[in-house]
DNA sequence: AATATTAATTGTTGTTTTGACGTTTAATAT
DNA sequence: ATATTAAACGTCAAAACAACAATTAATATT
């Protein structure tokens, strides 16, 4: 080949869209967010926030932009899941989907821009029927979500910067439905050196208050990748 | 809109690419699978085994299609591991490729395959300059492979039907690049109760001889999910 | 044929981690 | 002042773990 090549000839070319599994806990249990789909086909059906890739942004870029798009967040915490290749999952057009899982601080999240694209909080156990194979792919992040958050400490990112023991403790309660025996919970927590302790107390919830903690960032980041053993008997929790 | 639609309008179509990371395993050391491309751009450099996503087949099909092609193999571990999406990543055509990881049985490859593709093993230290981003690809991969190996039995797929004891330390060993004590190695295999001794020995590699064993194949998929622990302090493993 | 050699196999112990459960303390309501 | 609530602190026995020692089976050497 003498020319200089200018694109690969005799292959097929396919749509590549990004769909956001939109994680948040709101005290009491972990929700997702969906949408309104704004176009068709399947305009009107609920639907994950999704969209797709333009030429010049990488996958990620996409994921953060229709993130920001829908919640007005920046710089959440965002990871790709895995691909969606079925030749079939869009009846219109073949259209290959990349799926991310969000998670956000549900308080920082702006209501007005929910009304726009006709957005709603849904607790997982009462998500609504999805268009085209969208509840697989929320299936597939609830795993992955309980997976990672069983060995590293990703949850803390669904709370405020100051939060409560029993507000995580709650937290983790509810992404994997069971009871958490408090004082072996705590000492497990404090063993892992990632709180700091603040002044301040939370008396909204009891009589006694709380302490307010923080996440030492330093040792967060440190520490992200050590595994932990907050829930007890973390086996057959199903990977991905 | 009153007519039904039959494409997306507007919107950008891109080249989809698999690339798969071929593990195998030679009773020393990890090896992955590396070919010498055969078309340009970079005809003749060492590239992963990888090709265009056809329109009637899925990421998964892709892959398989792939591999068999590359080592006659079928039905053999292949799991995705992620898509890479930066629109520079290959200089003539912007594709999306997504990568997999197979681990297989080094002995049932066929070597005259291996002539007709100019395949070659690689240890993954001593691994060649590779095309485009396919050397973070595969980092990722080795990343990976130890991360879903400290928790999961997922390294027997690269072992034959008959193994020994000292086979499988070696492979461990070799993946974590750590002395692992034989004695509390065994006592933790033989908790999980996944091993089937068999009568007879393997005495090429030692006067004593070492007693082959067989995967408890139902124990096996049980049990895949369980969380193991045969490298002892597996914490600041890189996730991926 | 006895002995040395090699590496697989079986065994022991002290320490750390875990899960289950009891008690005390701080703040508010009566 | 007292009762109430739930947060915070504490105890203990069992299990898991890492570190280390001894024995055994097969072959090679003399």
């Amino acid at each position: 080949m003498d020319m200089p090549m200018k694109q690969y000839s005799d292959q097929n070319r396919f749509l590549i869209a990004v769909d956001c599994i939109v994680f948040g806990f709101d005290g009491e249990h972990l929700k997702i967010l969906l949408i309104k789909r704004g176009f068709e086909p399947e305009k009107g059906k609920w639907s994950l926030m999704g969209g797709f890739v333009t030429p010049k942004e990488s996958l990620d870029d996409a994921a953060n932009r229709i993130l920001t798009q829908l919640t007005g967040l920046k710089d959440v915490y965002l990871e790709q899941i895995q691909a969606y290749g079925n030749p079939m999952r869009d009846p219109i057009e073949r259209t290959l989907s990349v799926t991310y899982f969000a998670l956000i601080d549900i308080h920082k999240y702006e209501a007005q821009i929910s009304d726009q694209y006709h957005a709603e909080w849904f607790p997982l156990k009462e998500t609504p029927q999805l268009i085209f194979d969208h509840e697989e792919m929320v299936e597939t992040a609830k795993k992955k979500i309980r997976y990672k958050a069983a060995l590293h400490p990703v949850l803390f990112e669904l709370l405020p910067k100051k939060f409560t023991i029993p507000q995580l403790q709650n937290l983790y309660e509810d992404v994997y439905s069971t009871q958490i025996d408090n004082r072996n919970f705590v000492r497990k927590l404090t063993a892992t050196k990632l709180l700091i302790k603040l002044a301040e107390k939370d008396k909204s919830a009891s009589k006694k208050g709380a302490f307010y903690f923080k996440l030492d960032k330093k040792k967060y980041k440190e520490n992200f990748q050590a595994f932990l053993n907050f829930i007890p008997n973390p086996d057959k929790l199903t990977s991905v």
